[in-house]
DNA sequence: CTGGAACATTGATGCCCGTCAATCTGTTCC
DNA sequence: GGAACAGATTGACGGGCATCAATGTTCCAG
């Protein structure tokens, strides 16, 4: 399970190479997914900007072993970050790679 | 096949529905394929901001049936126009599209 | 140390989709 | 009209992935 840290090349900054393609192509297919958008923007919208993975699994509608994988792949991508605090898992937003993606969507 | 318009809820923007989410997953998935990036990526940096599916073929290294699959999915996304003139077809980016996904990644 | 709770992991299943070969449709030119 | 070309469509194949049940792992409570 590779981290994914530093990407993208922007769509709009030149034609892309294939890699350069596999590699944004990635970034988004962890967000083409309506399980992960509602993690995503559940836990973006809590009051303490963080939330236990148990309060999550009701309201996105899957059952906990689903839940749990698209956790770590946010987590993989680097959209999350994870912090285990006793029996609870914790997850954050990064806002930062959220506006990294965005920012590959920008005008040249 | 039914043509992207509006669309779609921001992701940081309250927590998303079920069908909200849905609507904004297929619109990323759209871009979570390399070949399509690398025709946008193409197509926005001709020169004449427009580029016939002829030269496309080559340069992005599918077949041919593949890459007017892709030229179609784009067009359906509302990511590209196409215009026909004799027997070619003309392919051009449109900003607006990407801008409004832009956005969907845009802080509260 | 033993039971239970919270998450993670594994394995199996079904569906979606990227790809190409073959074919069809429409256009140009002679 | 007929040949040749551009592009779209169809059908088939294979891989990837979302999902869940079952199981494993880690931690706390008593």
């Amino acid at each position: 399970m590779k981290t994914m840290t530093t990407c993208c090349e922007p769509v709009l900054g030149g034609a892309l190479s294939e890699a350069e393609a596999e590699d944004l192509a990635a970034a988004f297919k962890v967000l083409a997914d309506p399980a992960r958008l509602r993690l995503l923007s559940l836990i973006a919208a809590a009051d303490a900007e963080e939330m236990c993975a148990c309060d999550l699994i009701e309201p996105v509608g899957r059952s906990q072993p689903t839940v749990s994988h698209h956790l770590s792949v946010l987590t993989d991508a680097g959209l999350l970050t994870r912090e285990r605090r006793g029996k609870w898992a914790w997850y954050r937003v990064v806002p930062e790679r959220l506006a990294n993606l965005r920012d590959a969507l920008a005008p040249a």
